[in-house]
RNA sequence: GCCGUCAUAGCUCAGUCGGUAGAGCGCCCGCCUGUUAAGCGGAUGGUCGCAGGUUCGAGUCCUGCUGACGGCGCCA
């Protein structure tokens, strides 16, 4: 059994350290004696035959165990191994045209680590079932790939916020007051007082950029709103920034060459997963940060071509939305809105708030909300005055005012919403590893 | 908060006019040396969401409740 202890790094069976290498890599090992760690994907016995497919982090591949060419333990061990138990495979890595990914590992040696009796996943689980049991669900290669796609989705936003200069922070989540008014909160007893789970990191961020000037950060935010749609969730990460001396046309600008490096970044990178999602890597990799602005004004306007019922100075509801983004290819801003819909600490000039939306096309919604904010204190007063909030409880925000206000803008965007809009994911939920929805905070 | 749909085996579903509960898949057993979520044979599997009501008799009809799902509003 020496070969084997060269592909373990002398640990045995019981005392594991890292893998040598990953299934992705057979490939490139063709010939060579193998050690596979790994799940059992799919089993297909033919009496003498026995074909495993075994599963890892990287990928897939397709074990031949045959009678006589194994010790008989090991043959035994197969014909019984469940779907998802866990595996140790001895063999040799074989081209084969008959095997999927053309390669094949003719085993040698196979063992079970651990049984996986009644896995209840299979083929036709229906999707409340999955949701039901989502911890194994995670082991899905759809989620393997989602999963691996949203990180490159925050890494490349995170290298792109690094490039200009951005500081990341670390904003709280437990909060003494409300973010946004009207939103609903989730309160929870603090030694005593009510605190609320986040909304959003931007009152905290505004404060920082007096420090930072300009700043960002990636935390959940809640919201305990009944929202029964296929794009909300009640917990979920959100890329907040904000940047000090900076207007609403900058702050537009910054949003577009963010998202469209995210997109250039997953074109390149994520090419074959995009594929997998019948999405067309070329669409993304080429995409350019030249998005369309059209303002709240003409949005009605070509809402109301299809929808003559639709009124000046509603809000853009979902099925206006949809209307509305048939009208484009790539994402695209939506302009100074009537301020009595928007929130409080939006810049106002005359009835209209300096704000913009950017909205995915085919439907899939409002991917980030920014605006120039408020920077005058008594306009800011005011205007809390009129949402009904106890200023008292602002005070420290008006501090903000108070001392060295500056112009300055921020936005932020929904990271589950913008994957969602990628892969054309059905449901928000999908973009998520444990989804929080109203009905749903287990597991 | 509002509107709608649904609830039967582990999973996905069927169940006619009210007359003793069905299929496929999975699990289990057997056969099979090139399968691609293999194939063939066998066996197992039920408080029909809960509580009432009508009826000789209710999975089926009626009332209430609960839960989930879908849509709206709200937003990212």
């Amino acid at each position: 059994m020496g070969v084997w202890t060269l592909h373990t790094y002398g640990v045995t069976r019981g005392s594991i350290a890292l893998k040598a290498y990953y299934i992705k890599d057979l490939a490139e090992k063709i010939g060579q004696d193998v050690e596979i760690y790994g799940w059992v994907y799919r089993k297909r016995r033919h009496g003498k035959l026995i074909f495993v497919v075994v599963r890892d982090s990287s990928g897939i591949v397709q074990i031949s165990i045959r009678k006589g060419s194994v010790p008989e333990e090991s043959f035994e061990a197969a014909k019984a191994a469940d779907i998802e138990s866990s595996i140790r495979v001895l063999g040799v890595v074989k081209e084969d045209e008959r095997a999927t990914g053309g390669v094949e590992v003719a085993c040698t040696m196979l063992e079970v680590v651990a049984p996986s009796p009644d896995f209840p996943i299979q083929e036709d689980t229906g999707p409340e079932a999955l949701l039901d049991i989502r911890h194994l669900t995670l082991r899905s290669t759809e989620s393997q790939k989602i999963m691996k796609m949203k990180m490159g989705l925050v890494k490349a936003a995170r290298e792109f916020f690094d490039g200009e200069g951005f500081y990341e922070v670390f904003p709280p989540i437990l909060m003494g007051v409300a973010g946004e008014g009207g939103g609903t909160l989730f309160s929870l007893d603090y030694f005593g007082q009510t605190a609320y789970l986040s909304q959003t990191a931007q009152l905290h961020l505004e404060a920082a950029i007096f420090s930072l000037e300009n700043v960002y950060s990636l935390t959940p935010s809640f919201r305990a709103e009944k929202s029964r749609t296929r794009r909300h969730l009640t917990e979920f990460s959100h890329f907040e920034a904000e940047m000090a001396w900076c207007d609403q046309k900058e702050n537009e600008g910054i949003q577009e060459r963010l998202v469209t490096h995210i997109c250039n970044a997953l074109g390149e990178r994520y090419a074959g997963d995009l594929e997998c999602f019948d999405q067309d890597p070329a669409y993304f990799r080429d995409m350019e940060p030249t998005f369309e602005r059209i303002l709240y004004d003409e949005a009605v306007s070509l809402i109301q071509e299809t929808r003559p019922d639709f009124c000046f100075g509603a809000d853009l509801g979902f099925e206006e939305e949809k209307v509305l983004t048939e009208h484009f290819e790539y994402p695209f801003f939506v302009q100074r809105f009537p301020m009595s819909i928007k929130a409080f600490y939006m810049k106002q000039e005359g009835d209209r708030a300096v704000c913009a939306d950017l909205e995915a096309p085919g439907g899939y919604g409002e991917i980030i909300g920014g605006s120039q904010r408020e920077d005058d204190l008594e306009s800011l007063m005011a205007r809390i005055a009129a949402e009904g909030e106890d200023l008292e409880k602002y005070e420290w925000y008006l501090d903000l005012r108070r001392y060295g206000s500056v112009p300055h803008s921020g936005f932020g965007m929904g990271t589950e919403r913008l994957l969602r809009w990628i892969l054309k994911l059905d449901h928000i939920r999908s973009a998520c590893l444990f989804p929080r929805t109203p009905a749903r905070v287990y597991p």
